[in-house]
DNA sequence: TATAGTCCTTCCAGTAACTGGAAGGTAAAG
DNA sequence: CTTTACCTTCCAGTTACTGGAAGGACTATA
């Protein structure tokens, strides 16, 4: 699958995946006869989870290291392992100002007179 | 309150605020004799519902027109309210975002042999 | 009252993570 | 064939901070 359709399906836009690709975070799958990158499904998984997670605040360095994690989970070690509790409590912390934020809103747009 | 003790109490760093008030989001209350910002019980909840929308993804100007809403509802426009409108919608569908990276970094974890 | 230490100020340079645009090659449609 | 839409690399610009220097202000202790 060629980036333009990744960056449909994903939800990210070509320019982002070319610059992940960049730097090496999700690398294309391999490259077609004319040099046009090409992502397959496991790509497009690894995608899917960095929008998510860079959506919530974690840094490309903490995407980075949750990718081991997904990547590998035979050979994940205990750190990164410890790493994604870790990550695990800050999004549950999140889920907690979210709702915080949808609450204040919600009684916003619900008083002001508009 | 000063700009310390402000920064502690609403989750930025002082650098951050001191950011706000250049850019003219958050303005301090005023400034004491030596020239030091103050900030008074509604710029820290201006600044804590900053610190939630920033994030959630919303930009400085997202924040800005949602601080109009935030600062003054009786003459919020039915533009504004409409705006918040949409940023609810937003936060719902990122509800629904966090949950779905919850659960994979949630199994992730439980599957890996750390 | 001196002085050390921790605040505060402004200003300017640097960083992270994109984002836009130029210049040029490739591919699918008419 | 040619037009249109896509791909490539490269480089410059943007957003939202972030670090650090230089210097003034407050506070605790000797």
């Amino acid at each position: 699958m060629k980036i333009s359709d990744a960056a449909l399906k994903v939800g990210l836009t070509v320019k982002t995946i070319r610059y992940y690709s960049d730097i090496g975070l999700v690398t294309p799958t391999g490259r077609n006869a004319a040099g046009y990158r090409d992502y397959d499904h496991s790509a497009l998984k690894k995608l899917v989870f960095i929008r998510r997670a860079r959506e919530f605040g974690f840094s490309i360095d903490e995407c980075r290291d949750l990718l081991d994690l997904y990547e590998d989970q035979n050979r994940s070690s205990a750190d990164v392992k410890h790493f994604a509790s870790l990550r695990l409590r800050d999004i549950e912390q999140k889920q907690k100002e979210l709702q915080l934020l949808h609450d204040e809103l919600s009684h916003l747009v619900q008083s002001c007179k508009g």
